[in-house]
DNA sequence: TGGGCCCGCAACTCGTGGTTGCCATCCCGA
DNA sequence: TCGGGATGGCAACCACGAGTTGCGGGCCCA
């Protein structure tokens, strides 16, 4: 049983005794005992007491390594989604910014007297926003795409 | 008790009968009406399972809303953190880059009988980076000193 | 060797978790 | 209106499991 593991890992981890363990949850120590060698859980009561005596949560007391693992890694993988994405974003924003100054040039350009010119030349403002909106676009979908299985 | 409520809750979101539930459980569906009334706690062994299937935490079953949202007020700190971050963190590198084409082209200009101008004139060119990059390094720096007391 | 600390096994008790039976309420269709 | 089905609460009952007490074994140190 799983519990038991933890509840003496947790208390050994301390360097508690079962008795001592049993003073702080105001129980026998054979019931400490017990736990630990799988004969019987704790009450749900109780449960919450260990759980803040130790301060994990009670699904890491009573669920398998393997079972959180799992979660662990689902979580992270959400986790690093919006950032990734965001990051992906940040560079479709970016090229949209640099597409408008380039629009916002030409116009000016056209219809004042301004003499603007581009720097760098048209290839740079041609393709320089077209690149970063399609790659950020691309990166992003491929990210939703990837953990949309979830 | 906090748990038949949560319990309820959860199973009306879904449009189950106490019936139907018991049923997914394996239980009777009395059992069910207790533990949404309060009489008694399910065993372990059946929290795991209502855990389960409702996706839920244990800890979230367990434990009171303001116990949680005290829990969760801390870890979406943690989450907005990294993520508002990021986003100064961006900007600060926008701006170095937008620097080093100033310099770049400016050294070009000077040694190369390339004749390059800058679009929007020095003034933008040479405020431009200096702003972005202490907005983005006095964001970043409040949001890290603001979870610091964490 | 004796004492203290630590922990496991067994017997026992009692409370609680789960089941069954019954009933009340509500809603819908004939 | 009546009957049937669905839903859910209360009560009685029982088994089992959680917790306690008693006992003993192992280890370490003076």
């Amino acid at each position: 049983m799983i519990f038991g593991e933890k509840l003496k890992a947790e208390r050994m981890k301390r360097n508690w005794s079962q008795e001592v363990m049993a003073e702080k949850l105001f129980v026998s120590r054979q019931s400490v005992s017990k736990w630990e060698n799988g004969q019987n859980y704790p009450s749900i009561e109780i449960i919450i007491k260990i759980s803040d005596l130790f301060e994990v949560t009670i699904d890491e007391l009573l669920r398998s390594d393997e079972e959180l693992t799992k979660k662990v890694i689902r979580d992270s993988k959400q986790l690093a989604f919006p950032k990734l994405k965001f990051m992906f974003d940040v560079l479709i924003v970016i090229g949209l910014i640099l597409l408008l100054l380039k629009i916002g040039v030409l116009l000016l350009d056209k219809f004042t007297a301004l003499d603007l010119s581009l720097w760098g030349g048209k290839f740079i403002w041609n393709f320089g926003p077209l690149v970063l909106m399609i790659g950020g676009g691309i990166g992003s979908g491929v990210l939703k795409e990837k953990f949309k299985v979830e």
